[in-house]
RNA sequence: GGGCCGGUAGCUCAGCUGGUAGAGCAACGGCCUUUUAAGCCGUUGGUCGCAGGUUCGACCCCUGCCCGGCUCACCA
């Protein structure tokens, strides 16, 4: 290939050419014809220019066909040796590896087949390729490779491709939906002094000019409720957050959140909001309510299923309504569930473990667990009818938590202290515990408004949406370990 | 980090408890004016993930390492 490159230079063709004009997209070709058998009108809709990249050839001596495909849509394209010139064709066209990048022009015509196909006058190298393309028939299979070398798994799979471009729809439709509401989308750090809004390692760097160290934010909450208490009542961001933690099919290091806070709303108000918007992406991608993710079906029409966080420890995971205010009981039973309990410290976290090993997976069709123990929750507001519960809610599918939310914790004495037993939960070996944060503090002396707000993983709603078993399906170019050198 | 599985030609895969590596596609040369996994004839292509070891002999057995997948642990 590399010598082919060699002698086109030699005969004078540029094969990385500066421009070339196109007249059409495939795909508007394609679509605008499809129904088009008439030779006649394919004809007199003139010259068209396509380019985009071969993917199959067929020689037949004087006559050739092949494939050529861009992001729109894929054409047939017929080349003659009696049309585009003997030289040309022998010396040039013959020698087109399939692969590279080509531009045609030429009329539409059907094949004897029926395949709506272009008649090149004239063809142009447009990009030469040095590397052959994964085979045609069994694509690209090799996962590392695929996820390594993602253009070529975006080239020859037509699957992974569909992924993104669902994935890009769904952002699209979260995007719209919010707006449509009347949020405003907002940007706010992705390097943070101090990383708050979750219970999470962060990334540290260090910035040279200030020579302090920074964190990659794992969370943008405290942030967006600033805006909230400045009058941005109802805010999103939509983008990426970090984690210093363990890659799974589950978890990758970057990943993408969307979070919203809406003032005047409570976290009933976000459960309604959040049927209402999931339920309406799937119906936008999918045309119904009810998909197949990885064989089980998921029904996603709204009302779904709600449970409280008790109820659900004891009706869906079986354990005994003892143990939930009882902390001893609670601590002999996850003991015997093989949890790890002599680093937890409180009887709301050993439940929240237990709840983690006896229902999550269990849940599968869309299902809102509500009021969550307070001190797995430093940043949600209390129950007025119980204070060891927070007004908070996970939304759970597939056995996956896809969203959290919750009434906002807008009093500031209230918050200091969660703040401060956090602290005293990070000193005793707890290093996801929340940090301090005086500065958000002082923002919440100025007044939050009573506010719900919710975050919602988008990679994990894509996987579902995408039917894709793994987040590394979903993102283009998830964290691997480089390759050594050799 | 533990367990299990995998890494053989550019791609997809074979390779028998050990005898010196094979197919299809791709590539290269040729034939072919309606093909679409085009066809036909011919040719080329490999440090078998890396490094050691055992053996007369290792893709195969052993040890260590690298990379990946699944899973458990950890973890939004």
């Amino acid at each position: 290939m590399r010598e082919k490159l060699e002698k086109f230079r030699q005969m004078g063709i540029n094969p990385y050419p500066n421009r070339y004009k196109i007249t059409h997209r495939i795909g508007e070709i394609v679509d605008r014809f499809k129904e088009e058998y008439d030779q006649q009108k394919l004809e007199s809709f003139g010259e068209v220019s396509l380019a985009g990249r071969m993917m199959s050839l067929r020689l037949h001596g004087k006559i050739s066909f092949a494939h050529i495909k861009d992001q729109t849509g894929k054409i047939q394209i017929f080349v003659q040796r009696d049309v585009v010139g003997a030289d040309f064709y022998r010396n040039v066209f013959k020698k087109l590896d399939v692969g590279d990048i080509i531009g045609v022009k030429g009329h539409l015509f059907r094949t004897k087949t029926g395949e709506l196909t272009v008649n090149c006058k004239e063809v142009t190298l447009l990009s030469k390729v040095l590397r052959p393309l994964p085979e045609k028939w069994h694509g690209l299979r090799d996962i590392e490779t695929r996820y390594r070398q993602r253009y070529l798994d975006l080239i020859v799979n037509e699957d992974s491709r569909r992924v993104f471009e669902i994935r890009s729809e769904v952002i699209r439709l979260i995007r719209e939906y919010l707006v449509s509401k009347g949020f405003v989308e907002v940007e706010t750090p992705m390097m943070q002094p101090i990383p708050g809004g979750a219970a999470a390692r962060p990334f540290v760097t260090h910035h040279n000019a200030l020579d302090i160290d920074l964190y990659l934010r794992i969370a943008p909450e405290l942030y967006l409720k600033r805006l909230v208490v400045g009058g941005f009542d109802r805010v999103f961001e939509l983008g990426k957050c970090f984690r210093n933690e363990g890659i799974s099919s589950m978890h990758n290091p970057e990943f993408t959140m969307v979070e919203f806070y809406m003032a005047y709303a409570d976290y009933r108000d976000l459960m309604e909001l959040t049927e209402d918007m999931i339920s309406s992406i799937v119906k936008k991608i999918h045309g119904i309510t009810k998909i197949t993710y990885q064989g089980q079906e998921l029904d996603f029409t709204p009302p779904w299923r709600k449970v409280s966080f008790y109820e659900a420890l004891v009706e869906i995971g079986g354990v005994p309504e003892s143990v939930i205010h009882d902390e001893k009981r609670a601590r002999e039973l996850a003991k015997d569930l093989e949890i790890d309990v002599d680093t937890i410290q409180s009887h709301g976290k050993v439940l929240g473990e237990i709840f983690e090993k006896t229902v999550e997976d269990k849940l599968i069709q869309p299902t809102f667990v509500y009021d969550y123990p307070k001190d797995i929750s430093p940043l949600a507001k209390s129950k007025e009818d119980d204070p060891d519960l927070v007004e908070r809610f996970e939304l759970m599918v597939a056995g996956r938590e896809i969203a959290n939310a919750y009434t906002e914790l807008n009093d500031p004495l209230d918050q200091k202290e969660r703040f401060l037993q956090q602290l005293r939960e990070r000193a005793a070996g707890d290093e996801e515990a929340h940090r301090m944060d005086e500065d958000y503090i002082v923002a919440l002396e100025y007044g939050l408004p009573p506010t719900a707000g919710e975050g919602i993983g988008i990679d994990r709603l894509v996987m579902l949406v995408a039917d894709a078993p793994s987040i590394r399906d979903v993102i283009l170019f998830p964290t691997l370990r480089p390759e050594r050198d050799e």
